[in-house]
RNA sequence: GCCCGGGUGGUGGAACUGGUAGACACGCAGGACUUAAAAUCCUGUGGCUUCGCGGCUGUACGGGUUCAAGUCCCGUCCCGGGUACCA
């Protein structure tokens, strides 16, 4: 009996997580704990996460990175006096659910919807402060009401280089009414419909255009990029093709200067804002026409950024697609020709960029004429020049670029080098800078000059001939925007006789019917284009069949949580003004340029639109790295029915390789007891297979990859919590490392947290579950460690440093229990610094202490300064560079007063032993350096 | 290919603006407690060398600048992200 008694005691007084978080939980969500509304009296501060795609196979490890980075944040933030925005949603159209219904028949609605619950729930047992009552589902018709109000925005705007915004589209029709030109030439009353159509099409916002898609026959779609490998489609190896298709744009182009200038106003990442200039890709540079031999009536357009080069052509190249490639080609070249235009379309943009090393092309047998110089240059076809950029045909110059460079080596074509003192044989003399020489005719001379003023004088040139002009370009081009796919928002747009007619916003939403089969049509149409009740409208209309892609619902989001709920407005204006921008805003790196220049270009046209009080919608961005997981290896030879473990000495470079499910492998990354007979039991090709040994183990090769599903490497955070509790999980993911490094999971590592939180646990609470600190006054020792610890908090929090948050709640605890520190008055303290990062047993902790209200409407305890500075320092004295002994000083003290004590110490004289100083460099606060012969 | 990151002990990582490299943890080794194990606590722990004091060496690799380099500059290698329809 008194065994059983002394057991139960001793539980009642463990750190007992699940109870303690499931206790607080309840108590919180009972509470309203995180709701928030528009308290003008406080300032306010939104922080957000970059909402996840419920995906299938769950919330795993990598994703709260983030998430619990911004909650710390946001309850920072909270206890600094701010009323803090801090919302959830889900990013729910998406092609893996369209897969799936493929694949199953689920309607996507009802599996998004599941998987969206089951991330809730994870969500939910980490403890964030999200305040649930403003969760947006881009999927849910409430909310694609207004992303298709958005559409109809841009689609019914232009924008205006003169007032340089976005204005409504009356104001251009005003413009033409009143004898603004047209490509018509006619007055505008005289155009018909279809013709205004197609004029104001050249300036809306959002606009029907023709590119390319992947288009892969035997499966009857459109492939994603990614659903291509290596020009076969993924699932089933068929031929891959590009495809011209028509489809929406959204004229993003128009906005790449205010882009690029946006960049200045908002905090993000130096290097992000490098990759989005590169992207925006801003280049000077000028368009040249070249006139065609034997070819009166047509010429070809280059776009080139050195105009200063242009004695150094000595070939021309059109991209595959350019209109007049096959007019040019000369009987004898059309089949070679046609037969390389074939094999292009068969050639992802990516291959086509990036694998330059061994070009190809082909020659067309037609020459253009050199502007200056009068001289024949032959055309070639090639698909490293593209057609999306500039004009789609390039003065190749092979002295001055290495592409030019490598294709005329490769088809002997002429290298003229006009650059002085420079040898370009070899390779291509790609600087900016340096003499242009061998650049005369009887029309221009540019010996002598550097590049820039060549350039200048060549675009003065052209120009003044009339054939050419000064040209400022971009590598951007407009974003596509049509999906032919079911799961994705319907456009508000309807047709007859070519003519497109737009919804108004009472018609919204446009909602999408139910199909009986989620299975590509055949002909390249989207699967809403099989159900003929919902495209055909009465009086002859037809709906546009087309959706929207996935980044339209995430360009607009952080608005609609501020007003999540209205029905008349994406936002009313009272509280898109009083939220404002996202203060803090976090996710992955990989988002960089795609979701981040589409919602900061819609954030620019609400704007220009008079909707939104600002132009950037992300103050601050954080990219938060990849958690990757681990995935095990091991080598086979095929023929020989052998699998090697990888400690033998085995040749791998002629072995094939095998990703083992993480389920099979040991602590030891080694096959579990009876693994290989399990492990061939499921992978029955490895049936008849030898698993050779070594020292009686079969060890794997370890690499790190993203976790997925299919590599069966996710780790569920629910097992982690179920075992740990969700503080330590927290603690751990941000002891992981810096919040925007890339880092292996590895559960491994998480007793450090979990034996933290015991100790600290046991140390503030005894066997009968009392709370021990008490009123006792607070050591000096003590008092330095809190309030050092306090500034070091909040100063990290500041830099989203969290992982040396918690090494310092750490070292603070560590200190505190050698000073036998029980005062309740540091404890306190401590407990409100800890809550953002392990809320609940802060929680339970300021409970214990018998407090009343919440631990997170404490204020954050203020620093006291006298704490924080010592009087002397412990200066590291080194000769040569090498540290050889520490001398205590005053913080004070000067280089004279130091000088006579180093000089005399034992182990300095040892070092000195006699040589001359030629130098004492004393950096006060730092060290001391002698420097000796 | 191009653009952007990253590379520090057996592992995750720390190191302010160039100023004691390896904080804080994990793991491992030894010890205490226990009949034993787990848990917990204590000690040690980059490598080489030395009985020890200590010495040498060390931040992917090769150079450079500096009294002083993980940190700055030049070159190389490897890994990750993006590359326009994955999200």
């Amino acid at each position: 009996m008194l065994c059983i008694i002394i057991i139960f005691a001793n539980r009642m007084s463990e750190y007992n997580f699940s109870e303690i978080e499931k206790k607080w939980s309840e108590h919180w969500q009972c509470h309203s704990q995180y709701a928030v509304s528009e308290e003008l009296s406080k300032p306010k501060y939104y922080v957000l996460d970059m909402f996840p795609y419920p995906s299938g196979a769950g919330l795993h490890v990598g994703h709260p990175l983030g998430y619990i980075a911004s909650d710390i944040f946001a309850r920072y933030k909270r206890l600094k006096g701010f009323n803090v925005l801090h919302p959830m949603g889900f990013d729910a159209f998406g092609l893996p659910a369209e897969q799936y219904a493929i694949e199953t028949g689920k309607h996507p609605a009802e599996t998004t919807n599941n998987n969206i619950e089951r991330y809730k729930s994870q969500l939910k047992n980490i403890g964030f402060c999200y305040d649930w009552s403003r969760e947006i589902k881009t999927c849910d018709p409430k909310y694609y009401k207004w992303t298709q109000w958005f559409f109809l925005k841009l689609y019914n705007s232009w924008y205006s280089d003169d007032t340089n915004k976005a204005e409504p589209i009356e104001s251009l029709i005003l413009q033409f009414e009143k004898g603004k030109k047209n490509s018509y030439e006619k007055p505008w009353n005289e155009l018909t419909e279809l013709e205004k159509q197609n004029e104001i099409s050249k300036y809306r916002l959002a606009y029907k255009s023709e590119s390319y898609i992947n288009w892969c026959q035997a499966l009857g779609t459109v492939l994603a990029n990614d659903e291509v490998v290596n020009g076969l489609s993924e699932r089933g190896g068929h031929l891959v093709e590009r495809k011209l298709m028509s489809q929406w744009f959204l004229r993003i182009t128009k906005y790449a200067d205010r882009l690029l200038q946006g960049l200045e106003t908002v905090d993000f990442a130096e290097s992000l804002k490098e990759m989005q200039r590169n992207w925006i890709g801003r280049s000077e540079g000028a368009e040249i026409d070249f006139k065609i031999d034997l070819l009166q009536d047509d010429i070809i357009k280059v776009y080139t950024t050195r105009p200063d080069t242009i004695f150094g052509v000595s070939f021309m190249v059109l991209a595959p697609e350019h209109a007049i490639a096959e007019k040019i080609t000369i009987p004898q070249k059309s089949k070679e020709v046609a037969d390389y235009i074939n094999y292009c379309k068969t050639r992802s943009e990516l291959e086509r960029k990036s694998e330059i090393k061994d070009i190809s092309g082909v020659f067309t047998g037609a020459y253009c004429i050199h502007p200056f110089s009068n001289k024949k240059l032959p055309v070639y076809i090639s698909e490293y020049v593209l057609t999306g950029y500039g004009t789609g045909a390039i003065m190749a110059v092979p002295c001055g670029d290495s592409r030019d460079h490598t294709f005329a080596k490769k088809f002997g074509i002429e290298i003229i080098n006009i650059f002085e003192n420079t040898d370009v044989s070899f390779q291509a003399y790609e600087e900016k800078s340096g003499i242009i020489t061998n650049s005369k005719s009887e029309i221009i001379s540019l010996n002598g000059l550097n590049i820039n003023d060549a350039k200048n004088k060549v675009i003065c040139e052209v120009e003044k001939r009339g054939i050419g002009c000064r040209k400022i370009n971009f590598r951007m081009r407009d974003a596509g925007f049509s999906r032919q796919r079911y799961w994705g928002e319907p456009f508000p747009i309807y047709y007859k006789n070519g003519l497109e007619y737009a919804y108004s916003l009472e018609d919204l939403p446009i909602t999408l019917p139910q199909v009986n089969s989620y299975k590509p049509t055949g002909d390249g149409k989207s699967p809403l284009s099989a159900i003929e009740n919902w495209v055909n409208l009465p009086g002859g209309f037809e709906r546009e069949t087309d959706t929207m892609p996935g980044y339209a619902g995430s360009s607009w989001y952080y608005l609609r949580y501020l007003d999540p709920h209205n029905e008349s407005e994406f936002c009313s204006k009272k509280n898109s003004d009083y939220w404002n921008q996202v203060d803090l805003y976090i996710g992955g790196a990989e988002h960089a340029v795609g979701h981040l220049l589409y919602s900061r270009m819609w954030c620019k046209v609400m704007f220009d639109l008079g909707y939104i009080s600002f132009d950037e919608p992300f103050k601050k961005l954080v990219n938060q790295g990849m958690i990757g997981g681990e995935v095990f290896y091991f080598y086979y030879n095929q023929e020989k029915r052998e699998a090697y473990s990888n400690n033998l000495p085995i040749d791998k470079s002629n072995l094939l390789q095998f990703k083992v499910p993480n389920e099979y492998v040991s602590d030891e990354e080694t096959f579990e007891e009876n693994g290989i007979t399990s492990f061939c039991n499921e992978f029955i090709q490895f049936k008849d297979f030898k698993f050779l040994k070594s020292n009686n183990t079969f060890t794997f090769e370890k690499a790190i990859t993203k976790m997925s599903k299919r590599l069966r490497n996710v780790v569920n955070p629910d097992e982690i919590i179920a075992k740990y509790g969700a503080d330590t999980f927290r603690m751990y993911e941000m002891f992981l490392g810096p919040i925007e490094m890339d880092k292996p999971w590895n559960t491994k590592g998480i007793d450090g947290v979990s034996r933290f939180l015991k100790r600290l646990w046991s140390y503030c609470i005894d066997e009968n579950g009392k709370y021990i600190p008490d009123e006792s006054k607070p050591c000096e020792e003590s008092l330095k460690t809190i309030n050092r610890t306090i500034k070091k908090i909040s100063d990290d929090i500041e830099k989203l440093s969290l992982n040396t948050c918690i090494s310092n709640f750490m070292i603070c605890f560590n200190e505190l229990q050698s000073q036998k520190c029980k005062s309740t008055e540091i404890f306190e303290k401590y407990f409100i610094i800890l809550s953002p990062f392990a809320p609940f047993i802060a929680q339970e902790f300021w409970h214990k202490a018998g407090k009343q209200d919440s631990v997170f409407n404490c204020e954050y305890p203020e620093i006291d300064e006298k704490y924080l500075l010592d009087d002397t320092f412990n200066y590291p004295v080194s000769v040569n560079g090498k540290t050889r002994t520490l001398i205590q000083f005053h913080k004070n003290a000067i280089q004279a007063d130091i000088e006579p004590i180093v000089l005399s110490d034992e182990k300095i004289k040892k070092w000195v032993d006699g040589k001359s100083i030629k130098k004492f460099i004393f950096v006060k606060g730092r060290i001391i350096n002698l420097v000796i012969e």
